[in-house]
DNA sequence: TCTGGGGTCCTAGGACCC
DNA sequence: TCTGGGGTCCTAGGACCC
């Protein structure tokens, strides 16, 4: 800024983040385990989250439990209750409402926030105003919050990196050098791995070396969310808050790995016809369908083998989808090959009723598709997501089931039913018989 | 964190079209 | 038919985030 001493804050952000978060809303729930070391994720194995008197006994994320238990016996284990950190999320967002309505609903368990000529209101300074949110999240909630305040969302998310748990970091730009300085590469948001070796290239390893690189350089050689970090790490804002919230989904995803890592054609298409179950079943759930669907293999060195194709009418039907993927498969698929992953994504989503009528009736002929399916996802909710599901889902549902089953083709999809007795008494079809 | 699952956005190169 | 230039659209894959 060569036209005068920058300002301290043209802009006021703020970064918001719980400490910890899920196993924060552990303790905040159930106070008698508040000093304890209390860890989330029992259900997968591996630690989610874990209180920092968790940490200080060394454990970490990713850590498995009975490591845990070995090197910290007292360790209150918990499944994860999503419902839970949801609500804390939800209450985390309103109370920082009450402060600016310039609010961005970031991650479970962050947002930013704007708090941009706001002193005269407050009768207080921005670090002040920064103070007192964090006064109040805390109180109202039962637990710590880093927070970073500064003039980009760049430098206010270093801010709240800065120091943790529970601390307030306040970087003014006539500071932000010594700050910068500190900070590596690739701890900046938006630097991963790749993008710091890259860098590193033309020797910058550090926030401040990126933020004096020549604009000249920047524009040539580095993409375009590099040059964006180049702005933010100066001082000036091009990210903007986003307050809008979800609109709706740009695509809906659902993944599986499994171990050993699979060569068999059948087991495979079995995946992914369970992947496309319940990525549909989350379509429907919030009223969309898909244009256009992808899918993917990947192999056991992570290289992924994917294709993307167009449904022939918006659906969020299983049977739709499947039928798409189906002939596509072997186009990805090598005989052979071991994969470790599979994973099917929803594309182009729109809401279900705006669907166009397409000129063969295959809107209509999915409508009672659609009726059956309905009344699947009811029975899903009342006895359970794996009551019912696709044949062509069938091996996936077994276990072990890739190794017997044979290598051929996947057969047309039929459905299979579970549950006789709930199907008789809810009066639900085979799905095969519909379609 | 040698690697789980669910997202978003960007980009390079090919196809297609004047 | 060859040559050239340039635009748009599509898609596979990359990179990053929580």
């Amino acid at each position: 800024m060569s036209w005068g001493a920058p300002r301290s804050y043209p802009r006021a952000i703020l970064h918001i983040d719980g400490d910890a978060f899920f196993a924060s809303c552990e303790v905040a729930k159930n106070p008698t385990l508040r000093g304890k070391p209390v860890i989330t994720g029992k259900e997968r194995g591996i630690v989610s989250a874990a209180t920092y008197e968790a940490k200080a006994r060394g454990v970490v994320r990713g850590m498995e439990l009975h490591e845990v238990r070995r090197i910290c016996p007292d360790a209150v284990i918990l499944p994860s209750d999503y419902e839970t950190y949801s609500l804390f999320s939800h209450r985390m967002y309103d109370i920082v409402r009450r402060f600016t309505p310039t609010v961005e609903e970031y991650g479970i368990d962050e947002c930013f926030a704007e708090i941009t000529g706001m002193r005269r209101a407050f009768h207080a300074s921005y670090p002040e105003i920064a103070a007192e949110v964090k006064r109040t999240l805390e109180a109202e909630l039962g637990m710590t919050f880093s927070i970073g305040l500064s003039a980009t969302k760049v430098l206010a998310k270093i801010g709240s990196k800065w120091q943790k748990p529970s601390g307030l970091t306040c970087i003014p730009l006539t500071e932000a050098h010594a700050f910068l300085a500190k900070t590596p590469a690739e701890r900046v948001w938006g630097i991963g791995p790749n993008t710091a070796a890259l860098l590193a290239r033309y020797g910058v390893t550090t926030a401040a070396a990126l933020a004096a690189k020549d604009e000249a350089l920047v524009r040539a050689r580095l993409t375009k969310p590099v040059q964006e970090l180049w702005h933010e790490l100066r001082g000036e804002a091009v990210l903007e808050l986003d307050t809008e919230g979800r609109q709706a989904y740009q695509s809906i995803s659902k993944t599986k790995t499994f171990t050993p890592p699979s060569a068999d054609a059948a087991f495979l298409f079995s995946q992914l016809s369970k992947n496309v179950e319940n990525a549909c079943g989350k379509a429907r759930r919030w009223e969309l369908v898909a244009r256009r669907v992808s899918f993917f293999l990947k192999t056991q060195d992570f290289r992924y083998h994917s294709l993307e194709l167009d449904l022939p009418h918006p659906s969020a039907l299983p049977q739709d989808v499947l039928r798409v993927i189906e002939p596509a498969f072997a186009r990805v698929y090598r005989p052979g090959v071991r994969y470790r992953t599979t994973g099917v994504t929803l594309l182009s989503l729109e809401a279900r009723g705006q669907a166009q009528l397409d000129l063969f009736g295959a809107v209509e002929a999915s409508a009672r598709l659609e009726r059956v399916l309905e009344r699947a996802d009811a029975v899903a909710e009342k006895y359970g997501k794996h009551t019912l599901f696709l044949g062509s889902s069938f091996a996936a549902m077994t276990r072990h089931a890739h190794e017997g089953a044979r290598a051929e083709a996947p057969t047309r999809t039929r459905a299979l039913f579970k549950g006789e007795s709930a199907r008789r008494r809810l009066g639900i079809p085979f799905l095969g018989e519909v379609g």
